[in-house]
DNA sequence: AAAAATCTGTTGTAATTACAACAAAAATGT
DNA sequence: ACATTTTTGTTGTAATTACAACAGATTTTT
């Protein structure tokens, strides 16, 4: 545990809060680190989820279960973001998908409900923490607004031009790099891979965009 | 004001709150009430959005509107519901989305700067009315996801039957009632009204389901 | 109650996309 | 350094979907 703390305390659930003081929360959130190999279930569909949840290492995919058969990756999550916080929130809820290991992964355990009624003790850190939760809330739903955005497109140049734009947004420049390789990209904008490069290729021949294994360049900007 | 108190009182941001107490939260909020016509645009995407708003009679449209032209509804919100929680706590934020006015509608501001740190006075109303925050952050979260799984599905068909045996799931029940009407339904599945008509009309000829105006029956429930 | 406007279902056609199959390139293991 | 596996790009074909145009039904307005 102590090989983490100083990981743990970058964490934007953690934000702000002094080593000594997460020590103890730590320890009062009765928190425990496991490793998962790549396609172990974090979260199944369905359970009932009481604790919170930090990858330390690896990535996670969530995913959503059809009755209609398909298995959709939602997101991909990667080091020190939470899986399942809003789960949390809403007590006794079903989970509405499942937390799947990728790469083999170090996934830190947080039982919330110990320190029960959140925010009955007032004291400085319990503030930040429960700001925290509600940024990190927050940013969850404006990333899932974004997915909602990039495929609900028309046609998959529209897809890939507007997830492209949406990743040169946040990078704050026309150069960056994706998180995704092609299959993962092609799940994520729900399109059809092959179907993807070749449009890929014909936006790179037209002179809109560049590309080289993940790193994109976007020359038209908005 | 003191018309929608009752109203008020029920809505699940001040849900366990008593009426008295009410009042007074109101007038620390900073509370004020604004009418909206058809169109009208009750946050714009860019703003930076400091209150949070409660749709007190009428609907709200959340839309995003992409540099590559397209305008996306990403939900219909009805009667107490909330818009922009979300924004608030990510302070000074852009917002992501547009809110417009679907049909005139009466709409509740609340500045929740106005009680700055939240949860300094640590009343046990302040503490259910965070814990209310986190559970419609994390309703809308849900309801995000169920979105994707719905418009992630491949065909028109599976949409459509994704989403009935969603609605189906919230209702509890193999008979239901949608909010949407036609044309607002193909918009949120992402999928052309006309095609859409015809593959319900296949659904009930085959007897899987069968529908009346906005009433619908899922016969082979999953 | 008639007229106008809106909503819904139906059809044919054109455009887009998924899929399969394969080749080239890159990454990985031995 | 070679062999193997994985990833990526390319192409043709079949299937799906969007679009346009229209008719019938329903709702709203006059």
């Amino acid at each position: 545990m102590e090989k983490y703390l100083s990981k743990i305390k970058k964490s934007p659930l953690f934000l702000g809060i002094t080593e000594e003081e997460l020590s103890r929360m730590l320890n009062c959130f009765g928190a425990s680190i496991k490793k998962y190999e790549t396609g172990e279930m974090i979260i199944r569909q369905g359970d009932v989820v009481s604790k919170i949840y930090m990858i330390l290492e690896g990535s996670v995919y969530i995913e959503k279960d059809s009755y209609w058969g398909r298995r959709i990756i939602v997101q991909k999550l990667n080091e020190l973001n939470n899986i399942a916080l809003g789960l949390v929130a809403s007590r006794n809820a079903e989970s509405s998908i499942s937390a799947v290991c990728h790469k083999s992964a170090t996934i830190l355990a947080l039982n919330f409900n110990k320190c029960s009624s959140m925010c009955t003790n007032a004291c400085s850190h319990h503030v930040s923490l429960i700001q925290n939760m509600f940024k990190i809330l927050s940013k969850e739903n404006i990333e899932l607004l974004e997915k909602i955005e990039n495929i609900s497109q028309k046609s998959i140049r529209d897809k890939l031009l507007t997830f492209l734009s949406n990743e040169s947004m946040k990078n704050k420049s026309s150069s960056f790099e994706i998180n995704f390789n092609r299959q993962e990209l092609a799940d994520y904008l729900n399109i059809d891979r092959s179907a993807m490069s070749f449009e890929m290729s014909k936006l790179k021949s037209e002179g809109l965009i560049d590309f080289e294994k993940n790193k994109f360049t976007l020359f038209e900007l908005p």
